[in-house]
DNA sequence: CGTCTATTTGCAAGTTTAGCCAAATATGCA
DNA sequence: TGCATATTTGGCTAAACTTGCAAATAGACG
C-alpha cells in the first residue's frame, strides 16, 4: 500500500475512530433524537466528569460529526452529518448475527 | 447512563472499533472487491509484517466482520457482513463536507 | 469591573493498541 | 517421520487513548 492510499485509509479511519467509543456513540445517538444538547445536559446523561464529556465532544467535532453553537453561557452540540446513524443499523446486524452464531455453536 | 445501557453501547463500540484502523479498513475494502484472500496475499498488499496482518484479521474476525476458512496450508478470509461497506459512503460524505467547509473558511 | 456559570485545557496515571521479531502451531507432502 | 510453507501467538516497546482533578477561559450580568 503506497503513501497516497495509506493516507486515504487513514483519513477514513479517523472518522470511524471518532465513533469508536461507547460514550461518543451514546452522544451521537442522543443527538439523533434530541436535535441538540448542551454540554451540561450530555454530562448529566452520560454520568462522567464534564471535562471528559467535553473532550469526547471535541473528538466528534474534530472529525466533523457534530458541530457546536454558543447560546449565551452554554454551548450546544448537534449532529452535522446524519448518515452516521446508518452505522447503528449495520452494527446491530452484526451483533444479532454474532448472537445467532453463538447460539448455534451451543447446540 | 446505567450499566445495561452502557453495555449496549460498549458492544456497539467494539464493532466500530474493529473497523477504526487504516489497515483494517483497507482489508475490508479489499475483501469487498475480491470476495476472499489468504493472509499471505493481504500481507503482500498491506506491506506490513504477516504477524501484524494476522492480528488485524483476528480483530476483524473477533468482531464478526470477517470469517475465515482453511484451504490446505493457507487460510482465506472473507466478509461476513456486507453492510459494513455502507460505512465507506458515509465516511466519504463526512470527508467531503469537511473539505468543503475548510475551503469556505479560507475565503 | 468583579463575579458566577458553562466549558475547555493542562497534567498525570492507568489502560489499550500497534508493530516487529522470534518461537510455536498446523498442514501438506515426500 | 521429517521438512517446508502458512499462520498464529508470546513478549516487548513505543505510541495513543481515557479519565478525573485542578486551573484557565469565555460570556453573561449586576
Amino acid at each position: 500500500m503506497n503513501a497516497k492510499k495509506r493516507a486515504k485509509y487513514e483519513a477514513r479511519a479517523r472518522i470511524i475512530k471518532a465513533m469508536a467509543h461507547p460514550t461518543r456513540l451514546f452522544i451521537v445517538d442522543q443527538l439523533a433524537h434530541d436535535e441538540q444538547r448542551c454540554v451540561c445536559e450530555l454530562t448529566e446523561m452520560v454520568g462522567a466528569d464534564m471535562s471528559t464529556v467535553s473532550r469526547h465532544l471535541a473528538t466528534l467535532k474534530e472529525a466533523g460529526i457534530v458541530e457546536d453553537e454558543r447560546r449565551g453561557t452554554q454551548i450546544h452540540y448537534r449532529l452535522r452529518v446524519k448518515c452516521v446513524l446508518n452505522f447503528f443499523d449495520c452494527v446491530e446486524t452484526v451483533l444479532e448475527r454474532n448472537a445467532k452464531e453463538r447460539m448455534e455453536l451451543l447446540r
